[in-house]
DNA sequence: TTGTACGCGTTATCAT
DNA sequence: ATGATAACGCGTACAA
């Protein structure tokens, strides 16, 4: 509640001018070493810390990167978040995190909190951002696109070949003897959801596995629809030895749908999901998953942000990040009949 | 890149002085109508946005909240987050997160930070920040404690009753005939570890089951140690029918831990955990837990930053947030004698 | 090497 | 009702 230590208070205490106490600070030029001392001292002393929004008023760059995150409850975002966050460590800029999604009724207010901040640059974790929305911020700030793809913003995205990740799984499943593959798909608004069942169409293909409709249930990414999938198959009364979700929280959703049928994983049917959450690691069974690098997806955001700021050109093609499976133990060779 | 549309810009604009600008803009004073207009007209034809920084520093208010979070990553402290921030959905506050913990080597870097940028109010979840450092912020900010008890700073501190939860959950296990009821712990410095400990011992005691210290494990709060529990409890011989884990993520352990060995949850061995995150209704099977009101505790620690905003005296008592047991599928009756 | 003075974008006080 | 103008805390060009 008390004001706070100024520049001011520390050149009264040292008996210097305020332009010494800031040469002083932040080293732009020299200082005479006995008045160096008496301004850091006083400035210990006091207790000084710089008032950012002074600073970035007048130095028109505030140290700070937006990042806007849909849902900060989702597991996903998290590992992003803590990569980005360990990826701006010692560069001298901070990311803050706000939150779209679900309270402000738009991303654009809270895109606009940020930009009001004077954010030096943005990274924005998927979302619901308007593709000409995404060009204009993208000419005014330093602009990284996680998990989200958008023409002309190729070199600001961060891209995994989920379309390979999903090959990837359902290859698994078919080499491990399964035909009568079902797949949870994500909404189908959802461009990773699309390929991701282009993945499993392709896997399927590719073994000369005919492609079944039936098997394809859409589900939301979220747990329920997991299980509502096995509930629908099985109320149908379709044959299937494996299920490909399109994400570990639906899996989750399904091992539970098949628990409560009395069907076992992977003894009766084999699973796999996509993420490879931390969770996975310790579901029962451990959940064979598509490990995707989040962790350092967040940091290859921050670096691309760093790019940006330093020189304008970013003319590299970025790497695309590995995506490969993690075996565990929700998958085994199928038997003879599928169920 | 393009320099930011400023109130001067829009006063040029509109044929107006700044500072009838400002005024329209923020209604402190009666403007002409047409003026009024004109004003309007040209903030938002320019895309005006307002300087943060510049509003901050005349004011001597930022309108913002410091978070400061420990592990981003954590199921437990996300869900918090998410209530902190419909806290402020409206009250023009906007949360700002920042991560202390890892990377940071000193929590008090991520406190700088936020003090630096003149958050209005600070939010601490957890951490390690030594009692005085905090009765230091305190006097400086509108401070709200999330999941820490400090001396002298009863009044800004959520608190719920670790005790009292850990007894619902023993008491529980004990209702459903279970005697030999392990406990894992969480790490002994940890107070609300400490706390649950107590609480399992008070509900043997009411119910005049013996107290047996081979039935104590202490593990870290994390996956791991809780299937080296179930490691040691085995490979000691120490029979049990029943764990009680002070919190869900030691429980996914020691459920792993139990699976592999062959045991089964709740057949051979029920499992009661703390927290019940979200995943724990997804767990196999659907895990028993001690409820914690974690999306509440972030909005009243929202709720207790905008009072201290208010009105300097906090006199009001803090509602004591309810713990339940959320009663699932992990626990069943006990059989004769102890695994 | 050091100090004075100006400006960053905004709000608020004072005349008008 | 409206327009100058003085702050807010800081960095820096300029002068000394």
């Amino acid at each position: 509640m008390n004001r706070n230590v100024t520049i001011k208070d520390i050149a009264r205490a040292a008996d210097v001018s305020i332009s010494t106490v800031s040469r002083t600070l932040n080293g732009s030029s020299t200082v005479a070493p006995d008045k160096q001392q008496r301004v850091l001292e006083a400035a210990a002393r006091l207790g000084y810390e710089p008032n950012a929004a002074a600073q970035g008023l007048v130095r028109g760059r505030s140290m700070t990167i937006g990042v806007l995150t849909q849902d900060i409850a989702s597991p996903f975002y998290n590992e992003v978040a803590r990569g980005i966050d360990v990826g701006f460590v010692d560069t001298g800029y901070q990311p803050i995190f706000v939150n779209g999604h679900w309270e402000l009724q738009d991303e654009s207010a809270a895109i606009s909190a940020l930009t009001r901040r004077q954010v030096d640059g943005l990274i924005i974790l998927g979302g619901r951002l308007k593709d000409d929305q995404l060009h204009a911020l993208a000419a005014r700030f330093p602009l990284a696109l996680v998990g989200r793809r958008v023409a002309g913003l190729e070199r600001r995205s961060l891209k995994v070949d989920n379309i390979h990740g999903a090959w990837l799984a359902t290859t698994h499943l078919i080499q491990m003897g399964h035909r009568r593959i079902a797949h949870i798909t994500g909404m189908a608004s959802h461009r990773d959801a699309l390929d991701r069942l282009e993945g499993y169409r392709l896997a399927l293909a590719d073994a000369g596995v005919p492609f079944d409709p039936h098997l394809i249930y859409e589900g939301d990414f979220h747990e329920p629809s997991g299980s509502q999938a096995v509930d629908h198959w099985l109320g149908q009364g379709t044959a299937f030895s494996a299920i490909f979700s399109a994400n570990d929280q639906m899996a989750y959703g399904a091992r539970l749908g098949l628990y409560r049928k009395g069907i076992r994983v992977p003894e009766d049917v084999s699973l796999v999901g996509f993420d490879d959450l931390p969770a996975s690691q310790f579901a029962l069974p451990p959940l064979t998953s598509v490990h995707q690098p989040l962790f350092e997806m967040g940091q290859q955001a921050a670096s691309l942000i760093l790019q940006q700021l330093k020189d304008a050109d970013t003319s590299a093609e970025l790497p695309l990040l590995p995506l490969t499976l993690r075996v565990r133990e929700s998958v085994r060779y199928a038997r003879s009949p599928a169920l």
